[in-house]
DNA sequence: CGATCGTATCGATGATCGTCGATACGCACC
DNA sequence: GGTGCGTATCGACGATCATCGATACGATCG
């Protein structure tokens, strides 16, 4: 019997500015937690294809064009994507019946930012 | 060139030149199962923490130097260190009785440079 | 030699992850 | 309201992972 659904938030600090670069100075514990979790989302190659899909994409992308070219369920597909936005990588907006993604530049400069 | 000459592990393919941008142009399946792979190296913050420390460091850093910062026993630690090495962020040297790591900073470069 | 020291591997365990079928939810249209 | 459609959640399963004690490996030194 697990607890009620946990309403974890979605990112414990700004999404943007955060962590310090891995390689010029050292990380804290907590600096390194948060990064660990950023680089788990794009630790998948399912993940890597459905954020390659709508970042190199001009604008957004349904989310019903995600299910066919990743070859996963759909299901699965959301389950990722779900992953990916809790991270930051990419935003969601519900209009009508459909989903629509789309990629958030800033945070993967700040990965990248991170890599240094 | 700079293709070290050295008896390289296992890598699955070059480890500098790998992979496509994920943001300007869609990935691949055996591209995104590299880059996950390498992004599954960083996704772990005892790892990160590890890699700050031997690529904030200048030169070397001795394996006996990275068990009691990082707060994990030694072979947590080994075992850890074997997996950034793998992934070829950190390059590993036996000299005597000590083992000495550092950063392979072209690879980090890569990894940045798939983040776009 | 044999003793000692630093590191890697082994084996086991508990936790987390990827996956998909079934199903619930929410929206639109009749 | 009822029906149909797109998406998210649930439940379960097998696979992988992080961890550490015990131990093996290999180099150094007396």
């Amino acid at each position: 019997m697990a607890s009620s659904t946990k309403t974890l938030r979605k990112i414990q600090a700004d999404p943007i500015a955060c962590c310090s670069p891995v390689r010029t100075s050292m990380l804290d514990g907590s600096d390194a937690q948060i990064l660990a979790q950023s680089f788990a989302a794009l630790a998948d190659p399912i993940r890597l294809t459905l954020l390659s899909i709508v970042a190199s994409a001009k604008g957004e992308v349904c989310a019903c064009d995600l299910v066919e070219p990743s070859g996963r369920s759909q299901p699965t597909v959301s389950h990722h994507m779900k992953i990916l936005v809790d991270a930051g990588l990419v935003s969601r907006e519900k209009r009508g019946l459909w989903v629509w993604y789309a990629a958030v530049p800033e945070r993967l400069d700040a990965l990248r930012n991170a890599l240094r």
